[in-house]
DNA sequence: CTTATTTCAGGGCCACTGATATTA
DNA sequence: CTAATATCAGTGGCCCTGAAATAA
């Protein structure tokens, strides 16, 4: 019975089951999906908490280096701080020293949903690594940054 | 000069940095369009690799399971064979057992075509994996595999 | 004048929800 | 009658390209 077709378990895609593309793609759209799943009420920060952890980490910084550092154009990048902003999450603020540039902050309520947010994040890793080693999930982090490093 | 923040390095993303959720999105968001940026020529079929690769591993299959398979929705999937059945690479095949569903084939130059990017895959494969051991590669398969049970 | 930053207009693609026809 | 499979209609989200405005 074991090899029939029609069994419980997900179909797997046979060469490319081998491939840290295929794999990549699935587990990134699982994970994300799961973790917006359970964060329904906090409008568009859970979607872009990696956006907005940048922000955090990078205050004032202007919108086309962050847009960069999560691989959006800077177009794209305008609607979506235009939605952060209209949620009170962040503010443009105009350059002292370059006027053509706006350093983006985030709010008081921004920094707040963030610091909330990642609490959130936390517990969600630590389902979706269960099961994994400490060496395990290290090693995976490392696999991940060599691939940015290497498509950057 | 090292720490000042406008220097060349893409913006780290503060503490989402040691992250799993954070990275598998730039890493993959960065794979898929590395990938279909030098295939601009073959139609929807790199987009769709992986599922096609699940096609052609499994022939036969109702949409529904390779729907899953996937991890996308029945009827986001019509549409989806739609545009690969009018470009000549799969096929829908009524069951001779069950008149409801449709079994899924690779047509023969869907095979061709498939083929032919699992060679392009392997080849893209080798260049995100620049400068890491079997031994990294193998566990980064290994913890995206257990990611992906952890998430179904 | 050329270059850089942001914004805007328009469009394309993608995947979903919910309802329907068909069959088991 | 109830459940499962595929499909269809309608919707909304997301991100892009290319052009415009402003400033360095």
């Amino acid at each position: 019975m074991s090899d029939r077709e029609d069994s419980q378990v997900r179909l797997d895609a046979g060469e490319a089951e081998e491939t840290l593309g295929y794999k990549l793609r699935l587990a990134q759209i699982l994970a994300f999906r799961g973790f917006e799943q359970r964060l329904t009420d906090c409008g568009r920060a859970p979607r872009y908490l990696g956006l907005l952890s940048v922000i955090r980490a990078h205050p004032g910084q202007p919108q086309s280096r962050i847009a960069e550092a999560v691989a959006l154009s800077r177009s794209s990048f305008v609607t979506i701080l235009d939605q952060l902003s209209a949620e009170g999450l962040i503010e443009r603020r105009p350059s002292d020293f370059d006027r053509r540039v706006n350093g983006i902050w985030l709010t008081p309520q921004g920094e707040a949903l963030v610091a909330r947010l990642m609490e959130e994040a936390q517990r969600y890793e630590a389902e979706m690594t269960r099961g994994m080693s400490d060496e395990e999930i290290a090693c995976g982090l490392r696999v991940l940054q060599k691939l940015i490093d290497n498509l950057s």
